[in-house]
DNA sequence: ATCTTTTGACCTTCA
DNA sequence: GTGAAGGTCAAAAGA
């Protein structure tokens, strides 16, 4: 494999997942699309597809195919959706209803500062990561006070 | 039929 | 108050 594969072949994905773009474990749907300037590729914007779901993200990518920046606005206030969970007939209790990756949800001063429409903070930014257990809250710039 | 993606236009915010 | 950049929404098409 040389480099190739940037924009063709979309039937012949051999994992059952990887369906949407960069498959992180929640479900997001394309609301827009705008070239920033400074920057020669296209920025997406994301939202996540559950109800009540305040979180975006911003993803832009590079020519390469490759993932430039990934900018996560907010944090999910759900668990992740059931994905690969076959539930055959005759089930009934649930032992791990929890969240599977373990996220946790108590960012008070990051949903503060989103709602309050803060600048000089981009909530949350990350950067390509593997999915699973690859959560880590990186913060950028400077916290309240 | 449902859902997602795509594009254009409009809105918001900062300087 | 205007301009620029960025951000968001809506309608339509495709899968």
């Amino acid at each position: 494999m040389a480099s190739e594969n940037i924009e063709d072949d979309k039937k012949s994905l051999p994992l059952p997942s990887a369906d949407r773009t960069s498959y992180d474990g929640y479900n997001w749907r394309k609301y827009g699309q705008k070239q920033v300037k400074g920057s020669e590729y296209p920025r997406s914007y994301y939202k996540c597809t559950h109800p009540n779901c305040p979180v975006k993200k911003k993803v832009e990518r590079s020519l390469d195919g490759q993932i430039a920046e990934i900018v996560y606005n907010g944090e999910q206030n759900h668990s992740k959706p059931q994905l690969p969970k076959r539930n055959a007939s005759g089930r009934q209790g649930q032992g791990f209803v929890s969240d599977g990756t373990g996220l946790e949800i108590n960012n008070p001063s990051l949903v503060n500062q989103v709602n309050d429409r803060n600048k000089g903070f981009e909530g949350r930014v990350e950067y390509q990561n593997e999915v699973g257990v690859g959560v880590q809250t990186t913060f950028s710039g400077q916290n309240v006070p």
